[in-house]
DNA sequence: CTGAAAGCGCTTACAG
DNA sequence: CTGAAAGCGCTTACAG
């Protein structure tokens, strides 16, 4: 196994001293451009990387960012949403020479008591925060604690943390308008987890999306994000009278399960029901039939806020940014509304 | 922003020098009894935590885990068998105070490129190795840099690494006789992907079956595991002349897509075809009808490779270990094969 | 069993 | 613009 190159060595090689090539490798003043270059020619040839552990220990960044993610296993795996995102965020990190710190938390103390370690022991220079509540501890302690951070979600509970965000009242719009330009007028949505922020948005912009266009029982029932709780809100909401003629649901698995509910109730999607689900995952197109789905590239979105938090961790002044809302995606689980039924 | 305590602070309150807090924290020979005793009480009292960059600059353990997944987005993260078992390492791990560090790369020899950079580096203690080929390089290679590593597969192609693996070919085995007990005589395989050194032991295993109960035309047709790849194959097979009448999908997201596929040409599951998936993700169960499927716990999975892990980094001499084989969940999806048409 | 010291490979004031 | 030096917080031989 043969030594790796040190800064020392570099230094040796370049006719320098080792401050030098610290400052020519961070981009800082202290050496002509001239010298910078003759430096930084001979770290590429000997293709030399600072260690990041003796980086760190000195004060300068650690190269790594740090991503937490809420426990629920189940949920986490059945979302396609999160591997994406993770990819998405990877493959622009990892083109930037930064690594990807992955931390499970079983709640928000943990998650803070983490973020304070990661902070202390200058393991991440930065950190990206996901499923922000309205009002979220997470955002004011990290703002507090001074780690730069991201907020993957909306900037109306980012607090003063930038935040990468896609306007999902724009997207729900969207589908109640098609879904009413389809015939119908009983609308019913299966929502993801109350608590968190875009779940409220989306309640709010569904409710007033309805309301401004007449439409009454205009409900939403929250779930887990699970396919069991997608099912019960179905069922429940199918045993309603009179009964919605078209669902949303907050996710894709909750659709599928939905749809296979509807059938199993005797319900033709969509001749008897239309179903929207949201974040498109290739499943969408493998079930009977195909599901329109608001499709949002989720990979993009990821390496989106990365080029934020890195951009902010290189100093540079940071806002809110919105990504491209999710578009619907029109399919055969949407149909004109069953007027014998209405 | 408080100070967190550093050795020295330990070390002065416990009045005793940095190496013995060092030995103590360590569980190293070097502090008495009640030495170690009191200087862990103060660590406890003042929830005092090595810094990992000082750790591993000094030559330490950095306390981290790698695992690099190959880039293939849309794959990952349609598989909930990654997140799940990204989500069972993070569960065993972060008991243990260890952090996962995930890197996607594009091919091999990235990926080679990745472990040399983090031995070097002392970034990572260990890795998780995941997907193996037969005669992997990467095997050989982490065996040479004396880099501590895990392969999540099959000893096989594991070479001088222990492993953790199911055994799937008595999984498939179970499968084949399930089937054959039903009365189907032509059962064929949507297979993974061809190189992969478990589909190489699930190919052998399925074909070996079928001869022994004297089932012909125990076909195995290759994807990418992909849902599309997966409807094509059960297309292919499907216009075979005689048809199967059981299929066998090594991911769930291809028994889907291939339950959709049958249910648009018009055969009815199961009265005319029987599907079984493999790796039993909820999804399983949300289709109509339910999915019969090879079930394991891919959490456990994960978690039971990185306890080997930690337990060859501790120093414990460790060999390759069997996790529980997949088990066949009987659902809705198989049924007696139909004699009118065979 | 314990203490004092060197060293890991960087960064960053501080002098020139 | 450059060099010499201190220091980050640990670990680990090396003496006692």
């Amino acid at each position: 196994v043969e030594r790796r190159p040190t800064i020392a060595d570099i230094a040796r090689e370049a006719g320098v001293s080792k401050g030098a090539v610290s400052y020519a490798l961070n981009g800082q003043p202290g050496v002509s451009a001239a010298t910078r270059r003759r430096i930084l020619d001979i770290v590429e040839r000997r293709s030399f990387r600072a260690s990041s552990a003796a980086r760190a220990l000195a004060g300068g960044a650690s190269r790594v960012v740090g991503l937490t993610l809420r426990r629920p296993a189940r949920t986490l795996a059945l979302e396609p949403f999160f591997m994406e995102l993770v990819s998405g965020l990877e493959a622009e990190l990892s083109t930037r020479s930064y690594a990807l710190l992955l931390q499970m938390v079983a709640d928000q103390d943990e998650e803070i008591a983490c973020y304070r370690r990661w902070l202390a022991e200058h393991r991440v220079d930065g950190v990206l925060v996901c499923d922000v509540l309205p009002d979220d501890r997470r955002v004011s302690d990290l703002a507090a604690l001074g780690l730069p951070a991201v907020v993957i979600g909306p900037p109306q509970a980012s607090g003063a943390l930038p935040s990468v965000w896609s306007d999902d009242a724009a997207s729900l719009v969207e589908a109640v308008r098609y879904l009413a330009a389809l015939g119908h007028r009983r609308i019913a949505r299966v929502g993801g987890i109350a608590g968190l922020a875009h779940t409220v948005i989306r309640t709010d912009a569904f409710t007033a999306a309805c309301a401004a266009l007449g439409l009454a029982g205009a409900v939403t029932v929250p779930t887990d994000y699970t396919g069991e709780a997608g099912a019960a809100a179905t069922r429940e909401l199918l045993a309603g009278s009179p009964r919605p003629t078209a669902l949303i649901f907050d996710n894709d698995i909750m659709a599928i399960a939905g749809l296979t509910v509807a059938q199993d109730l005797g319900l033709r999607v969509p001749a008897d029901l239309s179903v929207v689900a949201w974040d498109d995952s290739p499943v969408c197109e493998l079930v009977h039939p195909p599901l329109t789905a608001l499709t949002r590239d989720i990979r993009g979105y990821g390496a989106h806020a990365a080029r934020v938090l890195l951009a902010a961790l290189a100093g540079e002044p940071v806002a809110s940014q919105q990504a491209a809302p999710a578009q619907l995606t029109p399919r055969g689980s949407t149909g004109p509304a069953a007027l014998a039924r209405t």
